[in-house]
DNA sequence: CATGAATGAGTTTTCATTCAT
DNA sequence: TATGAATGAAAACTCATTCAT
């Protein structure tokens, strides 16, 4: 997000990779300052210790996620005029869809995810994503403007972005499991059809 | 599962406190040993390494989850009884309820499903727990049924079980963060209702 | 003081001698293990890390002079009864040719108390070891039973004392510069004549 | 003593603040760059290395002492009225007097001291600085005076100055462990008493 | 002259694993 | 079979020193 050096942005992207493929804990510094070119003191002159190296490399990659999908499901438009056109639910299905083409792709942003999840016990991942996504309101108010619009049914906006976001939290991670992430698209589509439009015959809409 | 000896139960109920608390890598085997009463030599008897100590306490908490789910929502009875008298859908919700109650009591099972993700790349979860859980068919014998009885509509129980193990993964590995597992009933109970009835206004069921 | 096992005993030998010579920075940890002949893991298993190390060669070492004084000057007698035979001056020559000639065989102990006095700011010499090394009163004692004897003129004993431990750190510190050492038995002899007589010729002491 | 530019002075100054609360292993050279408002770079410009740093500090530290001293002692006056008027005891206790208070204000610069010994085997104190201090014999001269004067009695000057350097050494280095800088002066004092007038109610100064 | 980014040699410390008792 | 002392490979991190700008 903040101006990075040149050699900084080098250091990420090698960081990512290398934190990808052997874990946190696993990954040597030294391999990371081989790989990027530089010395390791240049590695801790610009991030410190490991701990804030990962963190910045996660958070790069997240931002990476974030601005991928904005610019698949927005684009240059206006988020509004984009919404009026496809509807709600189809808006949700272009966000999946993008989400699931992304970690397809690079599978290892999802393990970075996980190990940010498994060592600092913090989800860098999921509303937090969607909110920066949006650029406001984020997936609640998504989910606020489907309501209004009478295309969702009623909720709480908070419970139901977590379930969203839970939702494809979960395919992904699961998805992404000895080369999965090939079927990932489909895996996520078929969670977010299903809920979309339940899976119950009968539902119970009008209770 | 397998007879277990005493000495090997205690080491493992203590591997999995310690394992959840610190993490694989961050976890001493001393102090297992130590909390367990035992020699360090005496845990490296019985299970080999550090690998294959956390593999055997991940799926010993794995199976007292399963246990723990079974005998809440089966308990003695025949399993189709239970189905024929309460429905699928409500299968779903008493098993995904059962879920959620018991990682809201053991949080610390959540991250050893984590540390086993993020370590060995191997998601010990999802449908394989269901299938142990139902001791047949599990999952997918379930919305099989379902879909016979006609209270599901009509999918390929693959992915349908795939989205609803992600979806309880999700909710539970996201909703375990910072003490917000007081709230995990109330968040996996929203999230399946959601599953089951669909958020969408008009259902294209009949599309 | 304590029981030490071989092994330990052996690394504090070795320690000793390492730390003198290179100093407690400079001093490599690998070096001490190699020269002791164990591994590196086994020092820091007996001593915790090396500060630790450092303090407890420290004291090993300053311990050891403590019982060689006491040996020297008051060997299996009553001390009573030698500082009856000799006096308290003598006492006092004694002790400080004991003193000297132990550093002048062991000058690298001196560079162990100026280590701790430098990296811990402690100085683990002067009073403190004398009381030690008399096992009760120690020094303070001396000089009072010198001035109830009416050997030595009225002082306050703290003070005293103290002046004598740093007249004796001061001789042996500067005394054991360049290869110094070897006058350290003269020079010490002539600074506790001067404490003991006096510099001037006209004496106060009946001021 | 050589013309310090502006730069190299404030350099100095903050090197030996720093060099005596961290030690010389302990200190950084980027601490003492930043807190001199300088760049790392130009300490090593101007001082060459950490080591002669540090040695520069310790000199400009020990040269404000006797420039101190002997302001305190002599002030404009000639050496040799002022030895006439107060007699050779007296300046000797006008010395360590002068001594003890400035080491009471600036406990800072004993740590350097003791730091030189440690690190580099070099005592800088005691009899060399004596010397400057007079600009001309130093320590031994005085007391070669005073025998001739007839105030003291006959020793070699050599050894006497060491034991009264040694004593005032120790008394410093000693007594500024854990705050005891506050008491320095009556510490001091009462050595030098001892040192003058002796320990010892019979004094043998006829044997 | 001044600067400060880059470097990498050098050290401490940890801990899984082994094996003699 | 149980033990726990010994081991040493492995890694994080520091900081004096250099040198291009």
């Amino acid at each position: 997000m903040l101006n990075l050096s040149d050699t900084e942005s080098r250091i990420l992207r090698v960081a990512c990779d290398v934190f990808a493929r052997e874990g946190f804990r696993n990954a040597d510094v030294q391999v990371i300052a081989d790989l990027a070119g530089v010395g390791k003191g240049t590695v801790y002159r610009h991030f410190g210790n490991k701990e804030q190296l990962f963190l910045a490399a996660s958070k790069h990659a997240v931002e990476e996620v974030a601005a991928h999908i904005w610019k698949d499901v927005i684009g240059d438009a206006d988020p509004d005029d984009v919404l009026a056109n496809i509807g709600t639910t189809n808006m949700l299905r272009k966000i999946a869809a993008s989400y699931a083409s992304y970690y397809q792709r690079k599978p290892g942003v999802v393990e970075l995810m996980i190990q940010e999840r498994a060592e600092f016990r913090q989800s860098v991942f999921p509303t937090h994503l969607m909110h920066r996504a949006e650029h406001r309101g984020g997936l609640e108010r998504l989910f606020q403007r489907g309501m209004e619009r009478g295309e969702l049914r009623d909720f709480e906006t908070g419970p139901v972005a977590d379930a969203f976001a839970d939702m494809l939290y979960g395919s992904v991670v699961n998805g992404c499991l000895d080369g999965g992430h090939q079927h990932l698209p489909e895996r996520v589509a078929c969670a977010v059809e299903i809920f979309i439009n339940g899976l119950a015959c009968s539902p119970i809409h009008e209770e």
